[in-house]
DNA sequence: TGTAGTCCTGGCTGGGTGGG
DNA sequence: CCCACCCAGCCAGGACTACA
């Protein structure tokens, strides 16, 4: 979890300690009451200091993931992403649901580095044998629908509080004769999608969001980088939807792509982004205390 | 030849609707 | 009220194509 052992740094630190301080430890050695100590030059030491520490934290990690398998390494780029540290160092806020205790705790973090979770049942509804990855790709579990659905309801509540004509699963106006740019766009009159509000990027336009969550882990996945994956995720909801949004409801499409991690899409973190400033600027609120 | 993008299909769920 | 059916949506998987 990058958490460093304090043990394995007591050295170095007790060297860098020595390195900071020993103008000051000279002085006073010497007596000197009168001199100043060079700040600037302490400020400079302390960034080479934490650049040379960072560095090492790099090395580091690319040291383990040569020694890791595909698997591992993969599962932690998943865990770098934007997001998918927020269960993390959020606050844990029991009214908002994010405090968790133990078992959830354990279970998290299993999930983060695809160990196995305990207490699972060992053949899954659909009857295949269960393990982790499995449940976050079985149409039949549950996770698949529940994870989208809490995804979309936690969205719609946080742009309810900013913008005006907020609905979940709104309907399209249906189309008449209209021609749509790709073969899969949805041109189905009752089409819908996940999340809209009035007034978000633009002042009375209507935003339109759907969300689709991936697992990087599936098999379809795994042949491609984590970008491409989101990329590709996202030009799927833009071929279905944003053809038809752009030019027979007249307002704007973003695809809400996550990883099951929490890792988000660059046209998600821009969403979010966005919302937060739009959240601080209405609560009046630094916009650092509206994304903790 | 590998990669990225596009398009399509299939298995599944949930909601709506109509008939018994 | 229950059940069957239809339809839309979610998402994985794979075929195909263009391009470097």
């Amino acid at each position: 979890m990058g958490i460093t052992s304090p043990e394995k740094l007591a050295e170095e630190e007790n060297r860098n300690s020595i390195n900071l301080t020993s103008s000051l430890t000279e002085k006073i050695i010497a007596q000197d009451s009168n001199g100043e100590t060079d700040q600037n030059a302490i400020l400079k030491l302390k960034k080479t200091i934490s650049r040379d520490r960072q560095s090492a934290q790099v090395e580091s990690l690319e040291r383990l993931k040569s020694a890791m398998l595909d698997d591992t390494v993969r599962k932690i780029h998943t865990a770098q992403e934007t997001g998918a540290s927020n269960w993390l160092t959020c606050l844990p806020i029991r009214a908002k649901g994010f405090s968790l205790n133990k078992q959830e705790f354990v279970n998290a973090v299993a999930l983060r580095y695809g160990w196995p979770v305990e207490g699972i049942p060992k053949t899954c509804v659909c009857g295949v044998p269960n393990n982790v990855d499995h449940t976050m790709t079985c149409k039949r579990g549950g996770i698949v629908c529940i994870r989208h659905d809490e995804v979309r309801d936690v969205t719609a509540s946080m742009l309810r509080e900013v913008c005006r004509d907020v609905s979940t699963e709104p309907s399209l106006l249906p189309i008449n004769g209209e021609q749509l740019q790709y073969r899969t766009a949805n041109t189905a009159n009752e089409a819908r999608v996940d999340v809209s509000a009035r007034g978000f990027w633009n002042r009375g336009q209507r935003a339109f969001m759907d969300i689709r969550i991936f697992d990087p882990m599936a098999a379809c996945h795994r042949r491609i980088s984590l970008e491409a994956a989101h990329q590709k995720n996202e030009q799927e909801k833009i071929r279905a939807y944003g053809d038809r949004i752009r030019n027979v409801d007249h307002g704007s499409f973003t695809p809400l792509v996550f990883t099951t991690s929490g890792g988000m899409g660059p046209k998600a973190k821009c969403f979010y982004s966005r919302l937060a400033d739009v959240m601080a600027e209405k609560k009046h609120q630094p916009r650092s205390h509206v994304v903790a």
